[in-house]
DNA sequence: AATTGGCGCAACCGCATCGTC
DNA sequence: TGACGATGCGGTTGCGCCAAT
């Protein structure tokens, strides 16, 4: 591989890093801060292109990366995000502190996904099946074994700027993803730098389907702690941002009780007191997502939300 | 001891998206 | 509004280590 790099032709250094190359950049990072990774090398006298430094940077050298084996929590999670969340590898990692994307990719990839595999024939969604690299190969370019299975794994991030849904009948609900980010985004924790307006926007839609849809199927018959949420404040931004340990560990006693937007709230207000709900008409899923023509495995996908968070509950 | 094959990690690539002009 | 550069993400693969033969 390692074909006609972007930096090759400009003579630069490629391949594994040296410790001084590490310390350099490093060094210039403390200082100037992270960003401008174009201009980075060369101000930084480095022979890299600025993806390379980034991405050393990133997945490597970042203070705050958490060394060592994946704990067995941590796995449980991945495999759980994993069957909601489908490749996406860094809205995953943003759920693990000081885990790198690259680091959750090349674990699934190389163990969890078979552990996954084996542990479950049906009823998990292994997205790569790696017994060998052979059998990845095999893989490439085919859709994801399980992709019937659920419709949230997708190859690729996309970005969904506009939801129609359709709550009532002639009403035709026109939701720009940028106003929900803009509007979801500040109630992000602070620390959550991985979670971006862009990541939000493009899971936004299908947590709206999944989290409509849990709400319906709890149907009041569950006693857990999402039957006791108000529905107006069942927030997106409140799932996506805090972090999932968290989330499956919160106080549910906090909910319904108006917590007040501290970092750790799971439930925390805005800071501006609006409150950025989930409008009714979404909520009634019986109503839009059948007739919206959403695949039946939606509603299974959404089912893994539920029992990812009725699980959560239970185990963590 | 030498060879072989599997595994895990780090790094690179292409492409999508964002931001600015 | 389109062009263009910068950035971010997911997929892919080379390399080194290690166990098995």
């Amino acid at each position: 591989m390692m074909k006609s790099a972007c930096c090759s032709k400009e003579g630069l250094n490629r391949g594994a890093w040296t410790a001084l190359e590490d310390k350099i950049l490093t060094n210039y990072i403390k200082v100037h801060g992270e960003g401008k990774w174009r201009s980075l090398p060369k101000k930084a006298g480095l022979k890299r292109c600025g993806k390379s430094c980034r991405l050393r940077w990133l997945n490597y050298l970042r203070p705050d990366i958490k060394r060592g084996n994946i704990t067995p929590d941590e796995e449980d999670l991945i495999i759980r995000l994993h069957r909601l969340l489908g490749n996406r590898w860094s809205l995953i990692a943003a759920r693990l502190p000081g885990r790198t994307d690259n680091e959750i990719k090349n674990y699934w990839n190389t163990s969890l996904g078979k552990k996954v595999k084996a542990g479950s024939n049906s009823t998990l969604t292994p997205n790569n099946s790696n017994q060998s690299k052979q059998m990845k190969k095999k893989l490439i370019g085919s859709p994801p074994a399980t992709e019937k299975e659920s419709s949230i794994v997708r190859t690729k991030a996309v970005r969904c700027t506009k939801v129609y849904l359709r709550a009532q009948e002639d009403q035709i609900e026109h939701i720009n993803s940028v106003d929900f980010a803009t509007t979801v985004a500040p109630t992000v924790g602070g620390d959550d730098h991985h979670m971006t307006h862009r990541t939000l926007e493009v899971v936004e839609p299908e947590f709206y389907n999944g989290l409509a849809s849990f709400v319906s199927a709890e149907d009041n018959s569950s006693p857990n702690f999402m039957a006791d949420l108000n529905e107006e404040e069942l927030r997106l931004s409140d799932l996506l941002g805090c972090d999932f340990s968290q989330l499956c560990g919160f106080d549910y006693g906090m909910v319904g009780e108006g917590s007040n937007g501290g970092d750790n709230d799971v439930f925390p207000s805005s800071s501006s007191g609006q409150r950025h709900c989930i409008p009714k008409e979404m909520l009634e899923l019986e109503n839009w997502t059948r007739s919206d023509g959403v695949q039946p495995a939606i509603v299974s996908d959404i089912q893994s939300l539920a029992s990812l968070i009725l699980d959560s509950e239970e185990d963590w």
